[in-house]
DNA sequence: TGACAGGTACATG
DNA sequence: CATGTACCTGTC
């Protein structure tokens, strides 16, 4: 186990920012009187299972100072200085002022690359519950298992190969509707090398863009999301319906070049201020 | 009932 | 290049 006390970090604001759809509170972790006094979270990712537990600054993560170190200090962007972020931003800009009080425990995660683009593939045109609905159908029927540190069974994300060896039908079964075929088809692209996913990571964000682009049922929106959650480009602004919204506040335009390098953090703080209603 | 949910592929002018 | 439309499925 292991504690640290951390700025800037609110795992409810994480899990329900949108970006994760593995991350999730442990059943029974909230209270209706003080549903922030002790949020227990359950998070599946790069082949582990973790849970993270937070009271006020206090955050607890459930492995080893090796693990925490090697991965998770990594996962959650721990070493970054949101405060400098939110201090960036114009003072006389009410609203973005008001996204990051609201949403200022965020942070731009270090998702695997593949399962990044497949839920956002899966998330078009979807709402929250479904995915997750959808993602956990996925690692159900095609991702290994294995055991937690409570000796549970749980199952990681399926390999492109798991996916490019089912048929369109089968994941419509799972209910993933018409992105069954962009799926299937896309996880064949990357079993033969259409799009090489090993050498994403080394492309600037422009390129890596260009490249996700290629991936069916990628356009520019999902491949943003990819750029920004999995690649960590975090000057990747994902626009959608909500953040379409928000830019409409901005008749002279959004100010972009203020924030040069780090408009994506400002969108995820837009983008959890947007779609509050939703809890 | 119909619109909407973190859009995209595909067909046209 | 810009615009228009169909598309699974659950929820309000």
């Amino acid at each position: 186990m292991i504690r640290q006390t951390l700025k800037d970090f609110d795992i409810r604001q994480i899990a329900e920012s949108g970006q994760c759809f593995r991350l999730r509170p442990v059943s029974g972790s909230e209270t209706a009187s003080e549903p922030n006094a002790n949020d227990t979270y359950s998070l599946t990712a790069w082949g582990e299972y973790l849970e993270i537990s937070q009271e006020g600054t206090e955050v607890s993560f459930s492995c080893t100072e090796e693990e925490f170190e090697s991965r998770w200090k990594s996962y959650f962007d721990l070493e970054t200085d949101y405060g400098g972020f939110k201090q960036a931003i114009d003072p006389e800009d009410f609203y973005l002022q008001e996204a990051a009080r609201i949403g200022g425990g965020i942070r731009i995660l270090r998702q695997e690359l593949w399962e990044t683009i497949v839920t956002f593939i899966i998330s078009q045109q979807n709402n929250i519950p479904r995915i997750r609905k959808c993602v956990d159908a996925l690692c159900r029927e095609f991702g290994e298992e294995r055991e937690s540190f409570r000796k549970e069974a749980y199952r990681v994300f399926p390999a492109p190969e798991a996916l490019a060896g089912t048929s369109e039908e089968r994941l419509r079964e799972l209910g993933l509707g018409y992105r069954a075929p962009y799926l299937v088809k896309t996880a064949r692209m990357v079993c033969e090398g259409a799009v090489d996913l090993e050498a994403l990571p080394g492309l600037d964000c422009e390129k890596a863009r260009e490249e996700l682009l290629k991936l069916c049922g990628v356009g520019v929106k999902v491949a943003d999301c990819i750029c920004l959650f999995a690649l960590h480009h975090i000057e990747a602004f994902p626009v959608d319906t909500h953040i379409k919204a928000m830019l409409k506040r901005y008749p002279e335009g959004f100010p972009f070049e203020r924030y040069q390098g780090f408009a994506g953090v400002l969108q995820q703080y837009a983008f959890y201020k947007e779609t509050r209603q939703w809890q």
